[in-house]
DNA sequence: ATAAAGTCTGTAGTTAGGTACGGTGTCAAG
DNA sequence: CTTGACACCGTACCTAACTACAGACTTTAT
């Protein structure tokens, strides 16, 4: 039998073993058959299956995403459009994301460039803004 | 005496009772005195902190720099200056995050694009990136 | 006087993605 | 047969920023 044990997959895929048993639980992987005695033996396609889920978090995804992204490459019913689908509501996603972090950042350069750093704090536009905030009062 | 009950505040402020006495734990404000029988009495200009927090939390500051953050604004030694370089930090971690999430965008518009929208799962360009990953082989 | 609303404390739960530990059982080498 | 490495399970811990709850006490309104 060509099997892996935890410790073996986890060195191959490149993770902890606890992750394994973690994703185990989560339903990323399947649980694994077992030895007589109770250890997890693991089919070597298994490490591929781990690599995916890392490289799809690399790619923003979230397990509970990846974990639908998993079962549609498996069914064969489905097909690339629902792949395609995920792929483009993240791009979405991302693009907001860029948004709100481009507009913070120009928010603190212009604070950045009126605070003549130098001087006390009260006379910081900084700290003013943040003292102040918009023009609300409630 | 004019102080504000916790509820008051929350309302005021803008947050949930509960958030105040979380920010009491953490330090970011100080512990009002308290009535004969133990209810917290805050000073007015607490409203003024707690818009404070939350304002430099949606410029992405975490709490714990935000601790700092107050702490400066608050010494009469310290001044503009180290404002402004918390600032200039947080904006290079902005743009950093920007970088990242570009990148990102650009491999999934780039598989997406390579997408037939159609088919089978398993000649989706999308997956086979997820499958394969890149050159990389241990 | 009594009920409703507010407040107190300490602790536990939440989301996300793990990591660590304690106590026990198992497998391979010498 | 003993030692050491490995594995098992369940649970607790971690960061971050809250949120909820139980059970007791206080204040306010009627």
């Amino acid at each position: 039998m060509n099997g892996l044990t935890i410790s073996e997959l986890a060195k191959n895929a490149g993770v902890n073993i606890e992750t394994i048993r973690y994703y185990e639980r989560l339903g990323l992987i399947s649980e694994p058959p077992r030895t007589k005695s109770g250890y997890r033996i693991f089919p070597p396609e298994v490490i591929q299956r781990i690599r995916f889920i890392k490289r799809s978090q690399d790619l923003g995804f979230t397990l509970s995403v990846i974990k639908k992204l998993l079962s549609i490459t498996e069914s064969e019913s489905s097909g690339c459009r629902e792949v395609r689908l995920f792929a483009s509501q993240k791009i979405k996603e991302i693009e907001s994301k860029i948004r709100d972090l481009q507009s913070i950042k120009s928010v603190l350069q212009d604070l950045s460039s009126r605070c003549p750093d130098q001087g006390p704090v009260h006379s910081c536009p900084i700290v003013e803004r943040l003292s102040e905030g918009g023009e609300e009062n409630g």
